[in-house]
RNA sequence: GCUCGAAUGGUGGAAUGGUAGACACGAAGGACUUAAAAUCCUUUGGCCAUUGCGGCUGUGCGGGUUCGAGUCCCGCUUCGAGCACCA
């Protein structure tokens, strides 16, 4: 029998289906394991090979968890809403759904190919009801909750209702828009609508004026994680700032939590890191600045980290937006002020962001200096941003680089507050050295490090009351409507203006159907063109949708009981399998849907709705895949080509080929003629009878034509092959260009492997014993690949597995015990040709219920270790010893041996080094 | 600018502080074959010596610690990633 994977393949791959092997269910008796891929968004172009590397890598650490006796769940879904197709239907009239179905039903038949163990019985999609119900359910949780600071926790608006009927505001502790200030009489005195408002200054969920990034060319808004430099990521569309009506939920209450809990987490640093990075803590103090001559007591509350440099304020500056700009800006200076903001308000964030010219304008109104008392004026500028802190600073031009460059270009006052600091030509902006120039009347800053200076002042401001000491948090709520049809419609309706959540009994609101998906006539999203858009009682429902995380953020708890109608998940399969135990995916999403998913689920966890209360335990990010493009080289104006080789005795124009048609970047000719009708007359000038394509490494696209399919390498290879190459091609972490250069490698094992069962027709396995060297060589496999795959380290456990068969064949084995661990072992990585040779031993179950072998530290022994002796480190002969014999005696050894008497002549030993791993070192003078 | 990570042959990449380059690709040579494919064997970091088993050098650059450094420490260079008028 050859090998042949289309047979074998296809064959299991049925098996599997017919006989439900990767079914899960929950079972209190075995230890469960979660291990969860990021679904994908099912996207017209298809998978290409580096699609399925996560995947794949995700599936060797399950099939291996499960053979390790672990009830291992591990599910697949899709990640339906999404813009691309509502963009097409907009183009082609074409319902999303069916666009987004034949997608699935597309990527599903790619993925089969590969052999993965899903368990599809537990599919989720983000586009069906049955699914959308529980994130309309979970949003209306989120209204019906604020956040409260002192139990640290989301608790029901309903306690606060309470709180405010019967205290007002007074010892509220609740996360809140702005601070309001109102008693019990005021509250009960409140009507539907303002008591409305008011909740919404609370809730988790709420509809709130809020700066948001308004993408025109898509019209709709944009998440903060959906726009980088100013455009879209999606379709890079510029992105300006707009003040809207919008529902939003409040992440930024959990923001210490969500920055606590990563210390729990088995994660990498750097996506830690990065999570840190957007949730920005920042400690500093909040501290008031009197403004001069007022009556009403106006004091600009400013955000700093720099305590110490109070002294150094020789100015202020407000963000254009900033409501203070009204509410000091003198009537000389009202005139340049407006016309200053109003500017302003016209440019992008990209324009402002671009634009790194220095502007502002003088309000006409002077701050007081609460620790100098003296006067200092107040300016307005797009340098300071209204959305961080509070829309105003204290500008300190001696050590700060954007305040020296505003000093410099209007010629204000530039104090220095550290010995040493030069600030004639840049600002000193490190935060060390010792303080000066900072004393007045009881507090003297004169001496002292920077460090000190800052908790000094601190403390004094507190005492003080001119300030107290505030974190702030980079990390914004996140906005949550969108102006788009394919999304979760929200389950809210409008009576009489005031926002209310539907029933839960009528969940889901399904998404209604609409003649066109472009925004009306007036403007308001698309699904102000669906009929009867209301409740029976006539009122509106909300006409924007849920944006793309709001699928993604609990899916992994669906997973756990896919079919329940009463709860998104039951609490004892909750209970059971309790969170993601390893989730792979990429580092693109680190600051959208991971931390998203991760407040979503501290919510529920708060509500009680969920056990753990972080969703994803251990957290692997596999590499991108690049695509590696191909060229061939056209002479200027001819059609004539050139190999690389000789490319620069011409002038040539690099063209890309299709990678498909090129192999070990030998272009087939032939083939290349048929490509382009413009080619079909081509002349070619070889290399040694061959053209030989240059390369380069790039994005995967189709206009690079270097996209390979991996049904393509499946075909020719199997899914074997490409799943030990994927993982073969490096390290799961790194990103890595995909080059089929090697794949004729791996394929070649497979066929070894089969070699060590059949030549031919005759099988030949063995019954009996092993020998001790067949033993060695398993058991060392067993050893590595055991420690490899906890270790995510696939690439060197593969290359294990070649040098293992390399020697089995060495040793003509056929032993039918080692080839039943050696097939067990493989099993996870190469499942189809796994599970063939694991019958060809007369198994009758599938290899999947097979037990993972241990290894016997006995077999490894060696008999005799080879020594290198080194003199001074470098190496100069070798030894041969029993491999039992103590160091000492190896010593003796290495002294005695008749080099030794050469090296040492006239040399003093100074001391002698055995390392236990085959080196002697003699040091010698 | 701040933070994190990386740099090893022609290529992808191996190396708990212990003989650098595992494994694979590619390349060169050979065996089998009428021939090709497939398969198998040998060589393959560089330089020198190859009728002698060898010698020297070598992990981006410069220092340091150590008997011994690709690995640890300090200072650079280059590349990649994240954040970025965030006070």
């Amino acid at each position: 029998m050859e090998y042949n994977h289309k047979e074998i393949e296809k064959r299991w791959q049925a098996y599997w289906k017919e006989h439900g092997t990767y079914r899960t269910k929950e079972d209190p008796s075995r230890e469960k394991f979660y291990v969860l891929d990021m679904f994908p968004y099912p996207s017209g172009a298809g998978l290409h090979v580096g699609h399925p590397l996560g995947y794949i890598a995700s599936d060797i650490y399950s099939r291996y968890k499960r053979l390790r006796g672990y009830n291992v769940l591990h599910p697949m879904g899709y990640d339906a809403y999404g813009l691309p197709a509502e963009q097409y239907a907009i183009q082609t009239g074409q319902h999303p759904e069916v666009t987004t179905v034949n997608n699935i039903n597309r990527y599903r038949s790619q993925l089969d190919k590969i052999g993965f163990s899903y368990d599809w019985d537990r599919e989720v999609r983000t586009c069906s009801p049955d699914y959308y119900k529980w994130t309309q359910w979970a949003f209306i949780r989120m209204f019906n909750s604020y956040y409260d600071t002192a139990l640290d926790k989301a608790m029901p608006i309903s306690r606060l209702e309470e709180h405010f009927a019967e205290h007002g505001t007074e010892g509220v502790t609740a996360a809140c828009g702005e601070e309001l200030t109102f008693t019990a009489d005021e509250w009960k005195a409140m009507d539907e609508k303002r008591r409305s408002d008011t909740l919404m200054n609370y809730r988790i969920a709420y509809l709130g004026n809020t700066m948001v990034n308004w993408c025109p060319k898509l019209g709709t808004v944009l998440a903060n994680d959906e726009v980088s430099e100013g455009v879209s990521i999606r379709g890079g569309y510029p992105v300006e700032q707009k003040l809207m009506y919008q529902w939003c939920l409040r992440v930024s209450a959990y923001a210490q939590r969500l920055l606590d809990g990563l210390e729990k987490l088995d994660w990498t640093d750097s996506l830690k890191e990065t999570q840190r990075n957007w949730i920005g803590r920042s400690e500093g103090a909040e501290m008031k600045f009197a403004i001069d001559g007022r009556t009403d007591g106006l004091a600009l509350e400013i955000f700093t980290t720099r305590a110490d440099t109070v002294f150094g304020v020789t100015f202020m500056v407000l963000a254009p937006e900033s409501e203070y700009v009204a509410q000091v800006t003198t009537p000389e200076q009202k005139e340049a002020v407006d016309s200053y903001t109003e500017s302003i308000r016209h440019k992008t964030e990209r324009e402002r962001m671009i634009d790194k010219k220095v502007s502002g304008v003088f309000t006409g109104a002077y701050a007081v200096n609460p620790l100098t008392g003296k006067r200092i004026p107040v300016w307005v500028s797009d340098y300071v941003l209204a959305g961080y802190g509070t829309g105003a600073i204290m500008a300190v031009p001696a050590h700060d680089s954007r305040d020296y460059a505003f000093a410099r270009h209007f010629d204000l006052p530039i104090v220095p507050l550290i010995e040493g600091a030069d600030v004639s030509e840049q600002s000193f902006d490190a935060k060390s050295g010792r303080m000066i120039n900072s004393a007045g009347a009881d507090l003297d800053l004169n001496g002292m490090e920077v460090k000190d200076a800052i908790k000094a002042t601190k403390e004094y401001i507190s005492r003080k009351g001119i300030g107290k000491v505030k974190v702030n948090y980079r990390l914004r709520d996140a906005i949550f409507s969108r102006q788009r049809y394919w999304g979760e419609p929200f389950p809210v309706y409008y009576k009489d203006g005031v926002p209310h959540m539907l029933p839960e009994d009528k969940l889901p609101l399904e998404l209604p159907e609409v003649d066109k998906f472009l925004p009306t006539e007036t403007g308001e999203p698309p699904l102000g063109r669906a009929k009867n858009w209301a409740t029976p009682e006539g009122y509106p429902l909300e006409l924007c949708t849920m944006p793309g995380f709001a699928g993604s953020s609990a899916y992994y708890l669906r997973y756990m009981d896919p079919h329940n109608g009463d709860a998104l998940v039951s609490r004892e399969a909750n209970e059971y399998w309790r969170n993601v135990d390893l989730y792979i995916g990429g580092t693109e999403h680190a600051t959208g849907h991971l931390i998203y998913s991760r407040f979503w689920n501290k919510f529920l966890y708060d509500l009680g709705y969920v056990c753990e209360d972080e969703p994803f335990r251990k957290l692997v990010n596999q590499g991108m895949i690049q695509g590696r493009s191909n060229f061939v080289y056209r002479i200027k104006d001819t059609n004539r080509f050139v190999s690389a080789g000789l490319k620069d005795r011409y002038d040539v124009t690099p063209i890309h080929v299709d990678v498909n048609i090129v192999s070990n970047d030998i272009l087939d000719l032939d083939r290349f003629r048929a490509w382009r009708p413009e080619f079909a007359d081509a002349e070619f000038e070889l290399e040694d009878g061959r053209y030989v394509c240059g390369y380069a490494v790039e994005k995967m696209s189709k206009s690079m034509f270097n996209v390979v399919n991996p049904d393509d390498v499946v075909e020719r290879y199997g899914a074997d092959t490409l799943r030990l190459y994927e993982m073969f091609l490096g390290p799961l972490e790194q990103s890595k260009p995909w080059d089929t250069n090697g794949i004729d490698g791996v394929n070649r094992f497979i066929r070894k492997m089969w070699n060590l069962f059949y030549r031919g027709d005759e099988v030949l396995l063995t019954d009996g014993e092993p020998t001790r060297e067949e033993l060695k060589a398993i058991h060392k496999l067993i050893k590595k690949v055991t420690g490899d795959i906890e270790a995510f380290s696939y690439n060197t456990s593969i290359a294990a597995f070649m040098i293992c068969v390399n020697e089995l064949s060495q040793l003509k084995c056929h032993n039918r015990q080692v080839l039943t661990q050696l097939v067990v072992l493989l099993a996870p990585f190469a499942p189809h040709v796994s599970e063939e040779l694991w019958h060809a031993l007369g198994n009758e179950s599938t290899v999947c219920d097979a037990e993972w072998p241990s290894w016997n530290e006995e077999y490894l022994r060696e008999d005799s270790v080879n020594y290198a002796v080194s003199f001074n480190g470098k190496a100069r002969y070798n030894i041969t010893v029993a491999a039992d014999m103590d160091p000492k005696a190896v010593e003796a050894a290495a002294l005695g041996h008749e080099n030794a008497a050469r090296w040492l002549e006239g040399k003093q030993v100074v001391k002698v080094i055995v390392v236990p791993r085959k080196i002697v070192n003699i040091v010698v003078k």
